[in-house]
RNA sequence: GGGCUCGUGGCUUAGCCAGGAUAUAGCGUCGGGCUUCUAACCCGAAUGUCGGGGGUUCAACUCCCCCCGAGCCCGCCA
């Protein structure tokens, strides 16, 4: 509902412009405490026409006309600032909405690809991997929400050198099956790295593994994919225990099988920017700015993960309208490279989410050098310490209970931390701050959801007819403030998706469970006379949507009690 | 050495791209609130040279330049 409002005021102000014999120029709307939306354009036309910006203010005040219908309740001029209010109309018109389940999606027929984790199968995952499935499985939430036909993948590197290190290392150690077989892959692959640090023969096993492979020899081919499917099936689980979902798992090495990794190739070198040096391709780019030219080839003839993306990435721009990835500061350049090549030829290119890195308090995480906390360790100790929490206060529930509660705060709380944070600030694991649950996070608004489920469970269910409530009855300044608030979700979900800042829904949700508890403490509802009553549960029922339409966004579960 | 990102109360953090009305919130600290729909809640207080310096502007956390500090990257790894 915020949306058509901000479309409203913009729409009036632009004619009003144009009426008092302003140029026309962009409008700035902003949300302050003074009002529901304000403009400080009388600011900006002040210099134009070398007059007071309070008088301009004024001038366009006057000019303005509302069309009947409108949502703008009443303007005011403060300063040069022109204020817009929204009215009691505004107000039904959200919890009609609401009521009828109808949220303003905005576009139709736009398919998007968004690819995230995509981690190489040689581990588990870790800590900071987690901030890459969160950032894009929320995303894709959100997009959904937003209207977009979306496809998540998980590009599943299936033919690197540390995939080769990783199968030739099950061949060395004992694999141990009775650890989650991501884990146990980890094992292996640490040690490979060892013994492969200090010799060299070792490491010309490697290459020659990748040679074979490059050449579609059905043994190394089933070795390989043996090693990614025990890495994988552990990934998966960890992702599932997380809510994080992928729609597809596309395999690199079918763009070389396929032959599409051979065709970009050719794709490339039609642009003249291809060279050779020292027997590898390589791909200058030098007129973008970009010093380091991209390898396309060894000089074995194998290919590299960076060609093998390209021919991901042409399939994807064939089969989307949008691409978008999800990637770790890691990749700053190489992204950018993927990029340009992709524009030199004639293809479209990703919207490229980075997000900083996530270190231990040590240093930077590796798997190869076994440093990193596990994704499974954090839910695992998150879980206790949330099944503690649920045992302190609901102790009369069942074991089922508790254990069901500790999971669904557990993961979310998990969820909550990681995607609240900006995605360009690199942040620093610390396991108290990870399983604190005093803070504000994701267990303070499930319990808000968990608070209003609680009330419409006691009201009898005759009496959750609303055909009847009335909601002019709802004139606290806390019951407005919270319907504003619900009003507000659309336009969060809109701009969030636009500008890929998955993190404004998580602090959206935050503050739409405090308005919720403000409600709360001053109205009552189930003790208030009938028609108040109604009124009030009625809107305790619109909040529950929200906050439950808010949480599953978010990839959070919304319990009903806990 | 070069490139990209970040630097906001003791700690974590929003706002910065599209400059404007007293700089956002949480944790922690201090004080208060459960005979009332779950206190995983609520109310109040203290705490800031928005890394430093210059500049642009009527107006700078926000834009430009320089410096300092942190992270990431800099061809045949991914």
């Amino acid at each position: 509902m915020f949306i058509r409002f901000k479309n409203e005021v913009e729409s009036v102000l632009k004619t009003a412009l144009k009426d008092a014999g302003f140029k026309l120029l962009p409008i700035p709307l902003e949300e302050s405490e003074h009002a529901d939306l304000a403009t400080s354009v009388a600011f900006r036309l002040s210099p134009i026409y070398k007059k007071n910006p309070v008088m301009i203010a004024g001038e366009i005040k006057e000019k303005i006309q509302l069309k009947e219908n409108t949502l703008i309740d009443r303007i005011e001029v403060a300063g040069a600032y022109i204020n817009f209010f929204v009215g009691e109309k505004y107000l039904v018109d959200t919890l009609n909405a609401i009521q009828s389940d109808d949220f303003e999606s905005m576009v139709t027929n736009t398919k998007v690809i968004i690819e995230h984790t995509s981690v190489n199968p040689n581990g588990p995952l870790h800590v900071g991997h987690i901030r890459n499935s969160i950032i894009g499985d929320t995303l894709a939430r959100i997009l959904r929400m937003a209207g977009y036909d979306v496809e998540v993948q998980y590009y599943v590197n299936d033919m690197g050198r540390q995939i080769a290190v990783v199968s030739w290392a099950l061949e060395q150690f004992v694999f141990d099956g009775q650890k989650k077989s991501d884990h146990a892959i980890a094992d292996v692959y640490i040690k490979a790295n060892q013994v492969l640090e200090e010799s060299v023969n070792k490491k010309s096993e490697i290459n020659t593994l990748m040679q074979r492979l490059e050449k579609a020899d059905r043994a190394v081919i089933q070795r390989f994919s043996k090693a990614v499917q025990l890495a994988m099936d552990g990934i998966r689980e960890t992702l599932n225990r997380m809510n994080i979902i992928h729609d597809r798992f596309i395999e690199e090495s079918s763009f070389v099988l396929s032959g599409a990794v051979k065709e970009i190739v050719e794709d490339i070198k039609k642009t003249g920017r291809v060279k050779s040096d020292n027997g590898a391709l390589v791909v200058d780019l030098s007129d973008f700015g970009i010093d380091k030219s991209l390898v396309l080839q060894r000089s074995d003839g194998t290919s590299l993960y960076s060609t093998r993306d390209l021919a991901y990435h042409k399939w994807k721009a064939q089969h989307c309208d949008w691409m978008i990835d999800v990637l770790g500061a890691d990749h700053k350049l190489i992204s950018t490279q993927l990029k340009l090549v992709l524009r030199t030829i004639g293809l479209k290119q990703p919207d490229v989410i980075i997000f900083e890195f996530v270190s231990l308090p040590e240093g930077s995480m590796s798997t190869r050098k076994g440093m990193f906390v596990s994704a499974d360790e954090l839910i695992d100790e998150i879980e206790k310490h949330a099944y503690k929490e649920v045992n302190e206060r609901r102790p009369e529930k069942s074991e089922e209970f508790k254990k069901e509660v500790a999971q669904m705060i557990g993961t979310a709380a998990i969820r909550y931390d990681v995607i609240k944070i900006s995605a360009d600030k690199s942040t620093v694991f610390d396991w108290r701050e990870a399983l604190d649950f005093e803070k504000q996070g994701a267990p303070f608004i499930q319990y808000a959801h968990a608070r209003a489920c609680s009330i419409l469970k006691k009201a009898a269910e005759e009496e959750c007819d609303f055909e009847n409530a009335d909601v002019h009855l709802l004139n606290h300044k806390n019951e407005k403030l919270l319907i504003k608030k619900m009003a507000y979700l659309s336009n969060v979900i809109y701009t969030a998706a636009k500008e890929l800042k998955p993190h404004i829904l998580a602090i959206y949700a935050r503050e739409l469970a405090d308005a919720f508890n403000q409600f709360y403490r001053d109205s009552p509802v189930l003790q208030a006379d009938e028609n108040l009553r109604r009124s009030r549960l009625m809107l305790v029922r619109c909040a529950r949507r929200r906050l439950k339409t808010t949480l599953d966004t978010l990839g959070m579960a919304a319990p009903e009690e806990m």
